[in-house]
DNA sequence: CCTCCTTATGTAAACGCTTCCATACACTAT
DNA sequence: ATAGTGTATGGAAGCGTTTACATAAGGAGG
């Protein structure tokens, strides 16, 4: 609550520029003035308003980088409502609302790197390496819809836990209790997050999880279902880790003259655009990409104007759209 | 990277007071003015600068209250350099950074809300009905230090999934393969998380998890270890799901003449005061209180200016802390 | 002794926005 | 006609900092 920087200049009888220079150790100043100021400074228990200092010393205009695959940067220019273009469109908002610039670059132009003041990693195809080369530039860096354990990279991404979490309770709310999760590589973090979630919430409800593995480069999605029918029997619900595994799964069973969601009910993940139009449409976690966006932009510029720099992974909250593919 | 207010004063031939109405839907304007300005703020592509706003309109002063139990109130008038003090110091520094003020108050107080323009909920006691009543004022929440799954509360707490990971990655690359986690009640989401960290890191290195289920009221330690050593033998490493645990273990262990770290190692969680003190002392990962605090208050004024409003779980990285328990 | 550099401090002009106040017009009610 | 009210706009004073520039004193080097 202590005052201005006009009152700890006044009580300490020097200007409020010399103030300034003690709090931000610029410039010139005595030992002496220091330590007048800094008494000062704790009498009042005196804070330097933030907003007041972005705005006077202008930390603004810089330049930032956002390196991804060829596939996303494919991606991006041909599918406009999908995750990776609507994610950059919140943080190329966000970024030029305070002046900063974005580019995106391809993740082989690591030499490219020297003109840039922070960086965004985007995409699956991160790897470790090279993430540590760019945290080793000492610039700030922070990692959108990715995060890779063990290393200590602020990333964005979004609640997989939570989500999953709160569609189990939901089908378990709707009276059904034999609820399978069909779950990609659990290598990827997305994905051992989501089930990490589902498992929780049948136990903390006491059911069984019953979970089984498609990985799409080597999986068929006919021989889960296969698979999953002949070990388990028809469940009452599908979470599917995502909203291609859902609807590939609700597929399979179509093909089986399974009714959905009479008989089974299914839910995704992600709300892609092509869930609204499936047959029947997908219920699925909506995921807020331009939020995501949003997000990884502020926190590069808390991190570039050096306040909040502890590392953190930030979670966002999915949200629960019900519609004709489950109870 | 679109100018200033100004600027699009000037185009659009009105003064910066009718574009700041325009832009937040204040005071009286015109449908004709509006539209004019309108259209060159998207011609500028401008963006307010967020600083300059926050300065201009000294969106300040608001009286915050930290919502706790009574075990909690006491802890902090008794243990100034455990977690809730430190991480109560963090919130005030920020919020009075901020002008605004900070009063605790006791879980039964829920009356006299009205005259806060925000909360804090600190601690386990935490409960989903308190939660969802506070979240019922519409009024903005932060939880401090607890999750809980299902609710759209946000939440600043630190990452025990990244840090386990981290611990059993070190352990692993010792050589120790026999790696045993005890575990809190996994109705509480730290341990949860903690307990899915360790799995994790154990599954991705394609070595077997152990986990032993310890709750302070209802067990003792002398039990659990008892049954450890019969169902399993004695392990390489224990990792505990905290300090307190790690530490009752490991004297255990040494009432059983086990040497430690010599033939098992010892992994604590939180890092408390006690950890160093400890005989051996304890490696841990140190969870960062006073930043925690700091995040929490920062979260609650973003919501409070009401930028920035789509929930999060923010996370914070914890840091590994070699002592002599462990190799 | 004069000049130049380093150190130390103060003055005052920004920074980009919000908002109080004044002004002005077009009505309606007296 | 006069006053009062609602609507629309502009002028200009802040908001709490930072920083360019000016000033000044105390050596060092010639």
């Amino acid at each position: 609550m202590g005052g201005k920087l006009v009152d700890v200049a006044r009580l300490s009888g020097v200007s409020t520029a010399t103030v300034s220079r003690v709090i931000n150790n610029s410039g010139y100043v005595s030992e002496v003035t220091r330590r007048a100021v800094i008494k000062a400074v704790e009498e009042l228990n005196y804070r330097p308003m933030k907003a007041a200092s972005y705005l006077a010393s202008r930390k603004l205009g810089f330049r930032l980088a956002v390196i991804a695959s060829e596939r996303i940067l494919r991606f991006i220019s041909i599918e406009p409502d999908e995750f990776y273009s609507v994610a950059l469109t919140g943080m190329v908002e966000y970024a030029s609302s305070n002046n900063c610039s974005i580019e995106m670059i391809h993740m082989s132009d690591i030499n490219a790197l020297d003109r840039f003041d922070g960086f965004f990693l985007m995409g699956g195809e991160i790897t470790r390496d090279l993430t540590r080369a760019i945290k080793k530039t000492g610039k700030p860096l922070v990692l959108v819809d990715q995060y890779i354990p063990g290393i200590k990279a602020d990333c964005v991404i979004s609640d997989g836990y939570d989500g999953a979490h709160y569609a189990v309770d939901y089908l378990l709310g709707k009276g059904l209790r034999k609820i399978v999760h069909i779950h990609g590589p659990l290598g990827h973090f997305g994905f051992r997050d989501r089930c990490d979630g589902y498992v929780a919430a049948m136990e903390r409800s006491r059911y069984l999880p019953k979970t089984y593995e498609y990985d799409e480069k080597n999986d068929n999605m006919e021989a889960i279902i296969d698979l999953m029918l002949k070990s388990y029997g028809l469940p009452e619900a599908i979470f599917g880790a995502n909203d291609t595994v859902a609807i590939r799964a609700m597929e399979e069973l179509k093909k089986r003259r399974v009714r959905v969601p009479e008989e089974v009910s299914i839910v995704g993940f992600d709300d892609i655009v092509s869930a609204s139009f499936c047959s029947p449409p997908l219920t699925t976690l909506k995921i807020f990409k331009h939020e995501m966006g949003t997000m990884a932009a502020r926190r590069m510029y808390n991190l570039l104007i050096q306040e909040d720099t502890h590392p953190v992974k930030v979670m966002l909250f999915t949200e629960f759209v019900k519609r004709e593919s489950s109870l």
